[in-house]
DNA sequence: CTGAAAGCGCTAACAG
DNA sequence: CTGTTAGCGCTTTCAG
């Protein structure tokens, strides 16, 4: 049996109203019995219910972050800077991984919500999951994080795709490359939808046929890029250079195309997009289009705090904040 | 304002204590007025408080894990298999990071505590967080998973280290390697201590001479291998194989193998811990001891449901389950 | 400085 | 089948 705030009362001889008071170090407690308590809790191993707490001070001191695959090394590094932020904010965040299964998304999702949490950080599998955009009010501080629903109602923060796609796109055109390929997973999906935008806007510019042998669809996950290049090759598709979704994807590409034979660039160029830390590891040196992970972690911290803060004084109408981050390019030795 | 199960009586003009059983689906109320019920919950778009429901079921559906670093594509491994246990036995897991920082690690766990979840799978920074160790009782059922204390009262799945790293460096002795090195993360904590331990015995079954110019501790990071092994062959060390304490620390090894403008397994060979899905990959096709990651999460929970249910039939005594599964050997290209 | 009392939102006997 | 009543453990007025 747990030792409640009730326990210590008893054997203090008071009650426990000055035990609250104690323990959570308010005034209105003589030090002697602030120490006495403190020392009875202890030898009590008294342990505060947060639920209870929670339930009286509709506050949890916590934040819910939602990620569809932190196998992937890019949402490990958005979660150290949700983390970090939120610790100096004094809140403890709670890691949720769907695994890109959207019916965990929503479980998720609504467990959060029924927990209580004080914010909630939605990286959705897809921007379709609009599970969120029916409700009129938001029933908590929620910001989505990269794949965003087009015309949410929600804050945001994401890196822009299109420009991403475009600087990516661009770089292997100049670089003399004219048959270019575009592997991504599934499209529909709005920094897809984005990246791509930016690849066809690129080629447009500078006039270059897309041929659609070129462009596919898989999922995010690296087998996915190692697969459909080697069903490319096998097929005798050659592109001279392949702008790959992501980087896990471009990795699996990568190994498909070593694995034919052929080397990279010589033969097919290959550039990636988020710049994840293995991106750099000498034997990969992949180049890419870094999105600022950290800083989109942050940032999406920041904005629930704004929101609890102006909720808190009452304020109604918080209107969305929208964050649109630039990416850099980062030349290696893939393209 | 959230709407509560007094608002759906209210609006109903029924008891809240109907509400609450045709919200929950249990017998004792009218077809009738169930749906009578739901279809007012949902014009208030009402959400069940589960903290409310937590206070005085004293249960909450969520199991807590606390990693030390997401950013190791090991853990990740084993938090998938966490959470798919997890989720078919119902229950929602929150993931903890604390980046190998010790006060993190308490303050997620004091927190997890309070916050009442059902379970604890602590992943500790170090075996010489004693935190839980003093306590007389766990006020939560609890496993360690992978590092561990010795002698702990608690329960724990982990991986045979010390047969590990005799695997590992019996494999290195057999191929013919005599100047072999090891380089790890901090001693002192249990899963190095039995990796080097198995290191130790293998080479005293082998009567090979420890040269203590090769034993290197640093971190658990990349950086830290990468550094460590410039370090060496900057100071003229040359060990002729290294037994890394796991696999990202060998990458890092790798990587400052060959910017020296040496060879694996030529020059030097390498052998690693853990086999992170990048270890495969053919660019890295890095040697290296198995532990099975999956079935470590999996294994976690299913002690910690046990404990659950034993609990709940009053069970006092519950011991300690104490599970250790066994490495295995994957050789590839780097020794 | 201290105590009594109310109540957060919900479930769970217990009557009817 | 339905309503009434406690009460989970805690914070927070309001008196004293």
């Amino acid at each position: 049996m747990k030792a409640t705030i009730k326990d210590i009362a008893r054997t203090a001889g008071i009650s426990y109203s000055s035990v609250s008071r104690a323990l959570n170090d308010l005034k209105g407690v003589s030090e002697q019995t602030r120490q006495k308590v403190k020392k009875i809790a202890e030898e009590l191993e008294y342990t505060p219910n947060a639920v209870a707490r929670g339930l009286v001070q509709k506050q949890t001191g916590t934040l819910g972050l939602i990620l569809p695959d932190i196998t992937n090394p890019f949402y490990p590094e958005i979660a150290r800077g949700v983390e970090e932020q939120a610790s100096l904010a004094g809140f403890n965040t709670f890691l949720c991984n769907t695994n890109y299964d959207l019916s965990k998304e929503e479980s998720y999702l609504r467990n959060l919500i029924e927990k209580r949490v004080d914010g909630i950080i939605l990286a959705p599998v897809s921007s379709h999951s609009n599970l969120f955009e029916q409700r009129k009010h938001m029933p908590v501080p929620f910001v989505y994080l990269g794949n965003t629903p087009e015309r949410t109602k929600y804050s945001f923060v994401l890196t822009d795709n299109v420009r991403g796609g475009y600087l990516a796109t661009r770089t292997l055109i100049e670089k003399g490359y004219r048959r270019i390929g575009f592997i991504s997973g599934k499209d529909e999906e709005s920094p897809v939808g984005g990246r791509f935008t930016g690849f066809k806007e690129a080629m447009d510019r500078y006039d270059i046929d897309i041929n659609d042998d070129y462009i596919r669809f898989g999922n995010w996950r690296l087998k996915s890029g190692y697969d459909i290049i080697q069903q490319m090759i096998g097929a005798g598709i050659y592109p001279e250079a392949v702008f790959a979704g992501n980087d896990i994807l471009a990795m699996g590409i990568l190994q498909g195309i070593k694995e034919k034979g052929l080397s990279v660039p010589e033969d097919i160029a290959v550039i990636g997009f988020d710049d994840i830390p293995y991106a750099s590891w000498p034997a990969i040196n992949l180049s890419t289009i870094r999105q600022p992970k950290s800083r989109m972690g942050k940032s999406a911290v920041e904005i629930l705090i704004e929101q609890l803060q102006t909720e808190n004084r009452g304020g109604t109408m918080l209107k969305a904040t929208k964050i649109i981050l630039d990416p850099d390019l980062i030349l290696r030795g893939t393209c």
